[in-house]
DNA sequence: TGTGTCAACTAGTGTC
DNA sequence: GACACTAGTTGACACA
C-alpha cells in the first residue's frame, strides 16, 4: 500500500502509478553509485571535510522562509511555477567567478557570509546556498574520479609486480630443485624488503649492514 | 534533435 | 525537533 506522499509525488512528477519508485527504494536498489570509493572524503572527519563549525550560529531556515529569503511550499520555489514554470537561471560570468573565488576560500558558508555574498551578487541567499551545494557535489564527483583513476593505476602496477615476482620465483626454482638454505634466505630477505609492516626489521638490518640476514646465510 | 550542463528541487540522514 | 547537509533527480537551456 502506498502512502499519500508517494501518490502526490507521482502526480507532481507526471508519472504513472507504476513508474514511481519511492526515493528510499530508488536509493537502495537503483541509484547505487558506480564507484563506491571516496577516499578523500571517507578518510576525513565530516566536520573537517565540510570546513564548518557546527557550534557557530546556524541559519534559521524557518525564519528565512518567514522573511521570504527562502522559498516555501506555500510561496512556491525561487522560480514560481505559477509564473510560467521553472526558468533556467544562468549565472553571469562575474557571479560565477565570485562564487568560485569564495568557494576556494571555504567550501561552506556561514549565514553571514551567505548573506554578504548574496547581496554582493544580487542573488537570493537560497541561490547562493544551492550553488555551493551543487559545487560541493561536483567537487566530490571529480575527486571520486581522481581516486578511482589512482586506484586503477595502483592495481595495474601491483598486478605487474605480482607477475614479475612470480616469474622471478619460477626462475629461482628452476635453478635449484628443492629449497636450499640460500634459496630460503633469499626468500626471507625479499620478504623483509617488500613487507611494509616489517619496516623495523629492514631498518635494523640496515643499521647492522644486513648482518642479521647474512649471519643466517653463513650458518 | 540528441546530449551535456547546471540551477533548483526532494527525500533521507547526521548533528546539535 | 530544527536545521544543514548529501545524493539523486528534474527541467531549462546551450550547443554541436
Amino acid at each position: 500500500m502506498e502512502d499519500d506522499e508517494a501518490c502526490n509525488t507521482k502526480l507532481r512528477l507526471g508519472l504513472g502509478l507504476d513508474d514511481y519508485v519511492p526515493r528510499k527504494k530508488r536509493h537502495d536498489e537503483k541509484a547505487k553509485p558506480v564507484v563506491s570509493l571516496d577516499l578523500a572524503f571517507a578518510l576525513r572527519p565530516k566536520q573537517e571535510a565540510m570546513n564548518v563549525d557546527h557550534k557557530a550560529d546556524r541559519p534559521s531556515f524557518k525564519k528565512m522562509e518567514r522573511d521570504h529569503e527562502y522559498p516555501s511550499k506555500e510561496n512556491g520555489s525561487i522560480n514560481n511555477k505559477k509564473d510560467g514554470g521553472r526558468k533556467k537561471l544562468r549565472l553571469s560570468k562575474e557571479q560565477a567567478s565570485l562564487l568560485e573565488d569564495s568557494f576556494k576560500i571555504h567550501s561552506t558558508l556561514t549565514p553571514a557570509q551567505k548573506q554578504a555574498l548574496s547581496q554582493q551578487l544580487n542573488l537570493k541567499p537560497r541561490q547562493v546556498e544551492v550553488w555551493f551545494q551543487n559545487r560541493r557535489a561536483r567537487t566530490k564527483l571529480k575527486q571520486t574520479e581522481v581516486d578511482c583513476e589512482f586506484l586503477k593505476k595502483c592495481c595495474e602496477s601491483l598486478s605487474e609486480e605480482n607477475k614479475r615476482l612470480k616469474k622471478e620465483l619460477q626462475e629461482l626454482r628452476s635453478l635449484k630443485v628443492g629449497p636450499s638454505p640460500l634459496y630460503i634466505q633469499i626468500q626471507k630477505a625479499a620478504t623483509l624488503a617488500m613487507c611494509t609492516s616489517c619496516e623495523k626489521g629492514i631498518k635494523a638490518n640496515e643499521v647492522k649492514g644486513n648482518e642479521a640476514v647474512f649471519d643466517v646465510v653463513r650458518k
